[in-house]
RNA sequence: GUCUCCGUAGUUCAAUGGAUAGAACAGGGGACUUCUAAGCCUCUAAUAUAGGUUCGAUUCCUAUCGGAGACACCA
């Protein structure tokens, strides 16, 4: 990367000027009229050395040896570096995007790691809502930027198959309820019945030991039609996971694990088997209940050792909402007792949540939006959008579908992860401007544009070539972007970058005809290779690219 | 109450401790007999408060105020 050779470039000119030990950082000015990479080295440098930072950054850039990749270096403000690359450089660059097509932008930061990604984990008898899309389409993203970054990626969804939900979903069921609408139903009965409470205790009993053959069969029925449900949403949004865990496979090795260490990591408590994290700052969970079943804990402790003998990870990555992250610094803490190893290799990426207007979502009360309808909600508001801007409308069903999705996805991931969502229909799914469909729009005219030269080839042309201006510069910054979106498993700098770029080539559109005329072939260069990034970054953000739109 | 995360234009979001805090939406104005107007140009508008560290703070530290989450048998 450009970024590597430029930084071993200053490191010797600092060393040349008699400064060792120097840490260089780079970064690109707000604007280009301070050059194309600036460096701080000189103000880091000039406390230490006792002198003026300017004087320091003169010497620094005298010292610098001649090469071919810099035009000029200037010192700037209060002793910045600012770079100035050659225009060759940019011009160059375009060559090496479409020479290396979908694989441009990718590096080798973790190449060779073994990787499992855990995200979505939607419980059967409960609907996929919103939140659920949330965590899907960031883990979707994280596990395409992780092998973007060259480890070998395998997705795991993770579901609670058993449990208390799904008791009351059973109950529920039992009343004649279906599956939309049974767990509501159960939760309600089990909080104003005395009656329904006790049955449905019985009822998650039953569901462990599978020794009542009614409630075995409507278990099977219901489990099977939830999971179909969720293979169908699943391919709508572009994920196909690798493995599938469920608490029921791993309940039983996870009690096993816990009371295998009672007294020396676990405790008896109450009737109950807790870790008590109160020595490392948390604070006590309880691992097997005082009917003697494992909680969410205690399977994710199984969990963590049954994925490894499934897929000899290097990391496991676990992406959830943030509600649950002191509970899972909880639950490393034991795990790191058990299984030192596979703690260490674990990390967890907590998102934030997704919440309404009104609040928390809660399926308890059935107060959720599912995925399904939020797809179809604004599949028809865009629908209404094109009619009303275009006369007639080119736009089939699946181009459509890709567009809305697009649109839920972008706004998902344009914002740090961390950060909770107040989910507003109306607000939240933009198709304009900074939004989805917008890349999406731009990546469709790059292609139109190409489709419109049938007689003119892509050339880069010496003798043609323009002065690169800001799209040339950008498009030379993809890898960086995808290595620093990696790194931080951050997607959000990819669809800032992103539609930066897209705004750029926009703005050139405008006011360049790239079709016919001198430039024609430099032109369309420029285009295919803004189309080709556009697409990389979609690609890894699962963001689908219609060719028309 | 204790712990964790968060407070940036009217709204939704950006900004590895750096230069004039950047977009989008909303609002005002505008261009186009041109390759996709889901587009382009332009104007108005923001770092919760008070200290501290630093050559330099939206970013780090402390306190206050405000919001969200967790705090034993749900996940």
């Amino acid at each position: 990367m450009i970024t590597v050779e430029l930084k071993q470039l200053i490191t010797k000119a600092c060393e040349q000027a008699g400064f060792s030990d120097v840490e260089v950082k780079l970064e690109h000015p707000d604007d280009l009229v301070n050059g194309d990479y600036a460096s701080n080295v000189a103000l880091m440098l000039a406390k230490q050395v006792g002198q003026a930072p300017k004087d320091v950054a003169e010497k620094i850039k005298t010292n610098f040896a001649s090469n071919s990749l810099i035009k000029k270096i200037e010192v700037a403000g209060p002793g910045f570096l600012n770079f100035f690359l050659n225009d060759r450089f940019f011009t160059d660059r375009l060559k090496i995007i479409l020479a290396q097509g979908d694989s441009y932008g990718q590096n080798k930061d973790v190449e060779g790691y073994k990787v499992m990604v855990e995200y979505t984990d939607p419980n059967p008898f409960k609907a996929f809502h919103i939140g659920h899309l949330m965590s899907n389409s960031i883990g979707e993203a994280i596990s395409r930027i992780a092998e973007a970054s060259g480890a070998e990626v395998k997705r795991a969804c993770y579901q609670g198959d058993v449990g208390m939900h799904v008791a009351k979903a059973l109950y529920g069921l039992k009343a004649g309820q279906n599956l939309m609408t049974a767990y509501a139903f159960g939760s309600k009965a089990y909080d104003e019945n005395e009656t329904a409470k006790a049955q449905i205790i019985e009822f998650n009993k039953k569901i462990y030991n599978r020794n009542d053959e009614e409630i075995n069969k409507l278990y099977d029925g219901g489990r099977a039609e939830s999971l179909e449900q969720f293979e169908t949403i699943y391919q709508k949004l572009g994920t196909k996971f690798d493995f599938n865990f469920f608490e029921s496979e791993v309940a039983g090795f996870g009690k096993e694990l816990v009371e295998q260490n009672i007294d020396t990591v676990f405790t008896n408590s109450d009737g109950a088997v807790v870790y008590a994290g109160e020595k490392d700052g948390l604070h006590t969970r309880v691992f097997i209940n005082s009917e003697g079943l494992p909680t969410y804990e205690a399977k994710e402790l199984g969990l963590a050792k049954i994925k490894h003998d499934t897929y000899p990870y290097d990391y496991s990555i676990v992406v959830t909402a943030n509600e649950i992250t002191e509970y899972f610094k909880v639950l490393l803490a034991a795990l790191k007792q058990i299984y030192p190893e596979l703690a260490g290799k674990t990390r967890h990426v907590p998102h934030g949540m997704l919440r309404l207007p009104t609040g928390k979502m809660s399926s308890r009360t059935g107060e959720v939006i599912t995925a399904e309808s939020l797809i179809e909600e604004v599949k028809q508001k865009i629908a209404t959008k094109v009619k009303e801007a275009k006369k007639e409308s080119n736009l089939d069903d699946a181009t459509l579908e890709q567009v809305a999705i697009g649109a839920i996805k972008y706004s998902i991931l344009k914002q740090d992860i961390t950060k909770d969502i107040i989910f507003d229909l109306e607000k939240s799914i933009s198709f304009e401007g900074n939004s989805g469909p917008y890349l999406q729009y731009t990546y469709a005219r790059t292609q139109s544009v190409l489709a419109k030269a049938t007689t003119e080839g892509l050339m880069i042309d010496a003798a043609k070539v323009e002065v690169p201006g800001l799209v040339e510069k950008l498009l030379t910054r993809y890898p960086e972007i995808v290595y620093k979106a990696g790194e931080n498993l951050a997607p959000h700098h990819l669809t800032t970058y992103l539609t930066e770029l897209a705004s750029a080539f926009n703005a050139y559109y405008a006011s360049h005809k790239i079709v016919g005329g001198e430039a024609g072939g430099y032109r369309l260069a420029l285009s295919a290779a803004v189309g080709q990034t556009l697409k990389n970054g979609l690609k890894l953000l699962g963001l689908a690219t219609p060719e028309r739109m």
